[in-house]
DNA sequence: GGCAAACCTATCCTTAAGTATAGGGGACTA
DNA sequence: TAGTCCCCTATACTTAAGGATAGGTTTGCC
């Protein structure tokens, strides 16, 4: 019987979809609400043979979060979910060593084959994926952006100033400016308003 | 045995929380991916007694979703869910009549309790969800601000500067600065970003 | 008439936002 | 090894944003 850690911070989501794998498939389901809860509860066992992260929860921090889980247990296969990333970012999490990639538009039932597939040493990215050019020009845009680029503009979302940004980033005042100005360019917007706007209204944060 | 219809774009999260309704509690569950769907599907069948509708979902078009849901179905109790919401738009949503809300960040367990609940007839807003609205930043906020304040606001929402508000309002720069500046006062809040955003979330414009 | 409120403008000021240029360091890659 | 990309910082600058004060107009109300 496979374990599986499935870490999402959403409760409802990952206590329901913990207990459909586990009445349904008889896996066995250990949870976490953010990445180091997740490596915490990884260091006392090391018989988990399936780590599945939220690509939007607290410690992961783009495609960092990926990084060190699989720094911290190289044995261990480590498969990315998400509600909101597209292509790029399912392309570059399997690029850097993701063993799968678990859009959440996926029904249950291809979940657990895409969990079957993993389990058995594949590795799992619907082909389907992000095929669809939906809105091609923001939601291209988007993925256009940099980690720290967009860390900064979900603190736009909040509306902070640069120098809030800066203190919750822990960097210089100035840096913030650059990202702030390069992701205007990459969005094709002219102030952060308008930023924090379409951000908003493609639902990213 | 009560029927619940549970409408929401994501498949997975979809169907893992219908399945953990049926197999836990032995709700009978059917499912939609977005809201036209949803309504269809109760045209048939009367014997829903409770829809549960994402907020972010094809149709839902914020808070007329709910309207509309309500509206083609007086009798059947409307409970909204959210990962993404927050306590101004719960506190609206049950403004507008809706049995309850459902934040993502719920346990599985509170969900089948708030269920229960709803569908009991009471109406389900969990506490740390913000029964009290924020002084400042209250429902009355906006009916504070005079005429030209809110054409300001609406400028705001699109992003303009106050150069662009004044030439579209056909006054002076100046003029535009002291509208904001007043508005922000009354809204209670710091800068044009943060004003935009909370009106974009209260769907004023 | 006096009064209040909303609206408009002006001048002055401080701070924030945004641009430009230049450079150092780390990580990945050909 | 060189090249590239991202990240960070620094200096310097221009423009925008926001605040403070002091007026001015109209409308309408008591």
């Amino acid at each position: 019987m496979p374990n599986i850690l499935l870490a999402d911070d959403h409760d409802l989501v990952r206590d329901t979809i913990a207990a459909y794998l586990e009445t349904v498939d008889g896996f066995n389901v250990l949870t976490a609400a953010n990445l180091d809860e997740a490596l915490e509860r990884m260091d006392g066992l090391d018989a988990i043979d399936l780590l599945i992260l939220d690509y939007n929860m607290p410690g992961m921090n783009g495609l960092e979060g990926l990084d060190r889980a699989r720094k911290a247990h190289p044995a261990c296969k480590v498969a990315l979910m998400s509600g909101v990333a597209n292509r790029d970012v399912a392309n570059t999490a399997m690029a850097r060593g993701a063993s799968g990639f678990i859009p959440k538009s996926l029904t249950a039932a291809s979940l657990v084959n895409a969990i079957k597939f993993v389990l058995s040493g594949e590795r799992f990215l619907p082909f389907d994926f992000g095929a669809a050019p939906q809105e091609a020009r923001a939601e291209g845009a988007f993925s256009k952006l940099s980690a720290r680029e967009l860390q900064t503009l979900e603190q736009l979302c909040i509306g902070l100033s640069n120098k809030e940004i800066a203190r919750n980033l822990d960097i210089q005042e100035v840096t913030v400016k650059l990202h702030v100005k390069n992701l205007l360019a990459k969005l094709g917007v002219s102030n952060r308003t308008q930023a924090a706007l379409l951000a908003k209204e493609r639902h990213l944060f």
